[in-house]
DNA sequence: AAAAAGAGCAACCGCGGCATC
DNA sequence: AGATGCCGCGGTTGCTCTTTT
């Protein structure tokens, strides 16, 4: 006994979505939104259509801002890095590139991308971002492990303190890596023979992974720096790694060195800002609460410090159990 | 020039999860 | 607590256009 459908299909229009069609719905939705009823909206719209349909034209082809023809080399190699990281998580993939639909991606990848993973897994050394994603076409490998789906681990949407938007965040969907570092560092990280550090990358100029965007952090990095901070990989009880851009990495870690010092005052002066650290999460992953405690620099708190003397500040503060000095796992986008 | 094969992509389908009753 | 309805997602289909034979 299956569901029941969702309009009668033998009174609606299927098929290609007419210019009329077309200019009926973005009307409607322009002058009254969806009112948050898909199903009824065609009706309303004076349209024969089912509402999932309707819902589909407007997300993947009407909405404003929306992005069509080819991709950049940039947008391929956020893709092959998010692909690698989470899979075919088209959605969350689409978060990462503004103007991209998950069904361009989608299409994108199957029709080009998996293309040049294949030949790129062929060529056998290859650090391309490409081969770091080949892990995924070979399903049976006894080497790499498929992060379980969220939904067998943590609802998609759950409250999860590091994050302010669960439903746009990577912080938040990388919780579905819900195995350990043995399973998930040769997952992640196939092409290197072992795992960096910040400080490897500066110290060693270590060309192997310039380019990189941050460092996935996994939950015992998380849990060791718990004690200092509300910083922790326990989100609803589940344990998960973090993934953070190298500059939201020299702020924890300053934030900590200055509590480790003693300071514990307010870090409510922001150096700690979106045009810095490029998104959102990283306040509620410092604080823990998602009040205040933004970290203070500790300069004239305009706050808004150039990124580079920003971070070479937070670099001369670190400390010995610096989190710049652990290893881990490079990942690649934006 | 015509047929076949391949590529690209819009649209459909059905399932899982969430919200509401 | 269970039933129902809706939304959003990922997999798949099938149409159209292009390339190859």
């Amino acid at each position: 006994m299956g569901r029941a459908p969702c309009c009668d299909k033998t009174k609606v229009k299927r098929g290609p979505w007419s210019p009329e069609e077309d200019a009926k719905l973005r009307d409607y939705i322009e002058k009254y939104g969806n009112g948050g009823n898909w199903i009824s909206l065609p009706l309303k719209a004076g349209l024969r259509r089912c509402g999932k349909s309707c819902r589909l034209r407007w997300l993947n082809y009407l909405r404003p801002n929306i992005k069509h023809g080819d991709f950049s080399e940039e947008e391929d190699r956020i893709i092959f890095s998010l692909f690698a990281a989470i899979g075919s998580r088209w959605s969350i993939i689409a978060a990462h590139l503004p103007g991209r639909t998950d069904n361009d991606i989608k299409n994108y990848w199957n029709t080009k991308l998996r293309k040049k993973i294949m030949s790129s897994s062929s060529s056998s050394s290859s650090h391309s971002s490409a081969a770091m994603a080949t892990p995924f076409l070979n399903p049976n490998s006894h080497d790499v492990k498929r992060p379980i789906t969220p939904s067998a681990t943590i609802a998609p949407f759950s409250y999860n303190p590091y994050v302010e938007n669960s439903t746009t965040s990577l912080i938040s969907n990388i919780n579905g890596f819900e195995a350990d570092d043995q399973q998930i560092f040769p997952f992640f990280n196939p092409n290197y023979p072992h795992d960096f550090s910040l400080e490897d990358m500066s110290s060693n100029n270590n060309n192997n992974i310039s380019g990189t965007s941050g460092f996935l952090l996994n939950h015992s990095m998380c849990d060791h720096y718990s004690n200092h901070t509300n910083f922790s990989s326990d989100v609803n009880g589940k344990r998960s790694e973090i993934m953070m851009k190298q500059e939201e990495m020299m702020m924890i870690d300053h934030h900590i060195d200055q509590m480790t010092k003693g300071y514990n005052g307010d870090f409510t002066q922001g150096y700690y800002n979106n045009d810095i650290n490029g998104h959102g999460d990283l306040k509620q992953m410092i604080s823990g609460t998602g009040t205040n405690s933004n970290i203070n620099m500790g300069g004239s708190g305009s706050g808004s410090a150039s990124s580079s003397s920003f971070i070479s500040n937070l670099a001369e503060n670190k400390t010995s159990s610096s989190l710049l000095k652990h290893k881990c796992l490079p990942y690649f986008y934006s």
